[in-house]
DNA sequence: TATGAATGAGCCTTCATTCAT
DNA sequence: GATGAATGAAGGCTCATTCAT
């Protein structure tokens, strides 16, 4: 039996790699050396690929040529790195969700499709670290699994929040605004299924397309 | 949402339950032997609860009152109860979008509607087998997996099709079909991400919703 | 990494076969059935391919297309089926060695020769069972191996014996005799790490080279 | 003969013996560390008391008061150990029987006899890894036990070889080459059966003792 | 900072054996 | 007599984690 550890996601050696698959990088707290980044970075892509419980920490350390032990320096626990992932790209979505430019935007109409344009952009730009924001959250202890909820509840909140606005002025058609925000929080996540940087989507042609469909699930009909 | 890692998955003996939180165990296959229909029903449960890796055989045989020996009577390894699971899920998923009543559908967005009514239900319906589904391919050795993907790729062309017939006569507008297609099937997926069965939503009355939700993707909006 | 219980040595099912490759049937005990036969013969095979630990219930029985269970039905223990198995085996090589006819022979020389041929003929014919007799004495309890002990002693004492009236009588050189009969059963025993019957040696041919390197080792030297 | 089988193995330390029941840590390659060197010749001690597939790896390990993970830092698998230890064993004794010392004496006879007195003498010392060698080949992979093989011949060959040639140039008797350089092994090889040091036979009388007996099978009876 | 060595805990799987049928 | 189902008891091996260096 051939060993179930292959990766189905690909990624070639994180040194030497003048551009990465995805810009989880970017995601990572300022005050953390370089290495502890690259483990984090390196943690990312294995935890994409096989799963937290597939992925030992020698994947982690290896892929940076180091020795298992190495984690440790920077990390308490495999835990903690996927925690520290996981909250990092939680906070970073809810960030976006409400920079201060979308919530600027007056329209109604506009400021919802804005939001799920840069919604549905963030997790396609950071698609692998977002895979793992959403599929492995059973590998966090109760407690922090319990952080990360609230941060999602309230990234909800904005969506339910903007989705009513509408609904409530008339400017959208009488939707169910718990159901039908939800279904527009699905488009922008159920990307990191199959969303690979290869394809022909770049994050902002697929923001706008689901900017597109959130308006049109929620368009006045004129009779 | 309620939490479901931690606590290793323990359920009441199967036999004593009434009504089970979903209804997994009338996708498994006819021959086999009811204690086999029961590992697998066990199986769904904890791989949805805790995943694959993290799920032991005793997890899984624990839950009938079976020692961990037991799964290997009726199965040859813990990877082939995965492979059972999400073959027996996505030959139904692809059964229930291919069934005649659906298929006869004439009008072009009745029959759109139904196919997502009907892919939304089933996810419901089965949700807690459908994560599994959805989110534990990785735990498939590289054969399994490709046989699986084989089944989703058709499934998807069910799909793709429906929407071109409608976006070709005229009868939608003339949205990008694959695209689409795929935010459509995004929404019968990603509830299993977060549905439960004690909420407020039946099974049908998501279908419904999402059903509307996707022709409103594709309305001709009168000018 | 492929299954390490590839059987070297290929033994061909029992059904059917019109010739076995040893003859170790014939060992077995008169009181008991064909079945119980049968097994012997197919742990026989089984043990002197793999070894007793690595030879499962499964496979002695399965050879007979058996389930395991129907081993117990003739013997308590896969233990009791080597001990049968060796008990035979000695059992009957002394008998070969204190047979009537080997013991009348007057002449000392061919008296010897007798014996070293009679006993490397019974291992070249039964060189599976033979095999299992020296190769597996390990898998026994210690009361079993005590038992089996006690019969190799009687039966090297013949040989030492044999040997001994040709020192002492002069017929052959002051050799060292404990040392020097130890020397000719290894000439009789170690052929069951080698024998096969498709070889170009007959067992009878083999007794006859035997008895004569044997009876070599011991000849006067005419000065 | 104590009983080597039932009780599991159990040494002292290996680091306080004195002086070691055989000499086996000698065959160890080069290379490897301490600890990987005390290992192998726990394990051959474990395997050649009960066998290969009765050891367990705690048994190796627990015998230097290590733990079994321990053993997967030196080697990857029990059977690569084996293999180690089958390896270094054969191509030791393939060394022996070419040694230049040996190959340097032009007397048909005295060359015969140096070389089995040197085979036996090399079985004897480190008679518990040659019976390892021996016994438990069945242990080995496929290609692992090929790889022994092909050592096995080139070393039966020399054999074969010298006693050719006194036969060819009518030193010896005109003796069946095949069989008689093969029966000259059984003696050399039979007695890691049987050997212990604590006997009354040092490696070097036993040497002795098989050189006379085998330049007797082949000497040449004046008329 | 980084690691090689070591391990305790545990997992998947096997198997001799039992027993109701 | 024979077996299918079941299991207790391992066994080989892995891995997150520690720690002396």
């Amino acid at each position: 039996m051939a060993k179930p550890r292959q990766a189905r996601f690909t990624t070639a050696d994180l040194e030497g790699l003048p551009e990465l698959d995805d810009e989880s990088p970017a995601l990572w707290p300022e005050g953390l050396p370089d290495v502890g980044r690259n483990l984090l970075t390196s943690a990312v892509r294995c935890f994409a690929s096989n799963g937290f419980h597939a992925t030992t920490t020698r994947d982690i350390s290896g892929a940076l040529g180091l020795s298992p032990a190495a984690l440790y320096v920077y990390f308490p626990s495999k835990e903690l790195v996927l925690f520290e992932i996981i909250r990092a790209g939680h906070q970073r979505a809810l960030e976006v969700v409400t920079a201060p430019d979308i919530e600027a935007i007056e329209d109604v109409s506009e400021h919802l499709r804005a939001l799920i344009a840069a919604y549905t952009e963030f997790h396609a730009r950071h698609h692998v670290a977002a895979r793992v924001c959403q599929y492995e959250l059973a590998g966090l202890t109760g407690e922090h699994y319990e952080e990360i909820l609230e941060i999602r509840h309230r990234t909800n909140a904005v969506f339910r929040d903007a989705l009513a606005r509408g609904v409530d002025d008339g400017t959208f058609a009488p939707v169910d605004v718990p159901r039908v925000s939800r279904a527009m929080l699905s488009l922008g996540i159920d990307l990191v299924r199959w969303y690979r940087r290869d394809g022909s989507d770049s994050p902002e042609q697929l923001g706008e397309l689901n900017g597109d469909l959130a308006l049109r699930m929620v368009v006045r009909h004129p009779e």
